[in-house]
DNA sequence: ACCTGAACACCGTTCAAGT
DNA sequence: ACCTGAACACCGTTCAAGT
């Protein structure tokens, strides 16, 4: 059973080199990711790994993408454990993201970055959709508790993404300082709730 | 007066790259930024730009921080010609910073990306903060008129920076395509404004 | 199909030496 | 003081060739 030592290559060579990727830009941060490194660390020639990914920035692209499905799944699943008062869930949500923004900085910045390719764009494009869906059920289930206010979703729901967005951003790129994080979440929720509530129902 | 060719150099070596450092970075995106690349456009050894920048992240830093006094010149000069009413500064000083994001993509990007040395970073916080002053200033004003309610200026103030920055990043980012911006930016404006006036102002 | 090894054209950083 | 030139240790990408 020693002979898995250089041989072509264990398993999954692509989610090998995915999950390694990770791994040192949470450690190291993105300045020190090289695809020379990551083969070296896999025990892989540096040419090996594009085969899997063309680029390097096709592998930055794929991290992106998962990371979306991730914060995705992190306030789905915040949202399933929340009450059902629209409050609740707003600040459920608003946790999950900052919590996702803290436990992974420099995915996050990566995910929102400027630099992606056209072609893997349109992916993203379609995760932050999936996550705008998301900030849209929020909306809608709060109107038919009677809790939001009526009128077309999308005016509610965008600016409480870029509440939410914004307030993680502040957090990771150190703008907030941590021991603030907890005081700002309350008020970051208080004011999107009183922005979004019925009137009068503060 | 053809004499400046490949001398030492004209003049200040270290404007000329922060000048051409941030129009490559506006053009080519921060992937292209090079130091070989900017001494070689200025006509200057390989070597020259590290008596100026001891690192490639110093640059950058120094690129950041002049981002941020440009972003704080914007949004004050907004307020200047903004009308007096809360409603009308809010607006001034979201389109300010909107304007910024999308005329310096790249560059917002960098400005608030994680990957700072702790020495620059504190000069980068130094930065924020005075965003956060001005954004304290458009509370504290709101307040005097009557029209924002009481409060802690922060638990007012924070919110409204994170609404802002969120928003403009989502421009930036792409995540809300161009057509929806000048609706977005209206429907922000006025969540925020719900979520900052007295109660019942509306 | 998947990987290797060599080659190419780049990098950032450092450091003696020049003016 | 400010810059050069050479050197060092890295990169990403490509491509014939191997198994």
């Amino acid at each position: 059973m020693a002979m898995t030592t250089r041989r072509y290559h264990h398993g999954d060579l692509r989610a090998a080199l995915l999950t390694r990727a990770e791994q040192t830009l949470r450690d190291k941060g993105p300045g020190a990711l090289s695809l020379r490194e990551l083969a070296r660390d896999l025990g892989v020639s540096h040419a090996a790994p594009s085969r899997h990914f063309k680029d390097k920035q096709a592998l930055l692209d794929a991290l992106a993408l998962a990371g979306f499905e991730r914060l995705g799944a992190a306030m789905t699943a915040a949202l399933e454990e929340a009450e059902d008062s629209f409050a609740d869930r707003l600040s459920a949500v608003l946790r999950a993201y900052v919590g996702f923004a803290i436990g992974n900085a420099a995915l996050l910045d990566l995910m929102y970055s400027v630099k992606h390719d056209p072609a893997a764009s349109e992916a993203l494009i379609a995760a932050t959709n999936r996550l705008a869906t998301l900030a849209a059920e929020l909306i809608v289930d709060g109107q038919r508790r009677g809790e939001v206010r009526d009128g077309p979703v999308e005016s509610i729901a965008l600016p409480v993404m870029a509440a939410l967005h914004g307030f993680a951003a502040l957090v990771v790129s150190g703008a907030l300082p941590p021991e603030l994080v907890e005081q700002g979440l309350d008020d970051t929720v208080a004011l999107v709730l009183r922005g979004a509530l019925q009137t009068n129902a503060v």
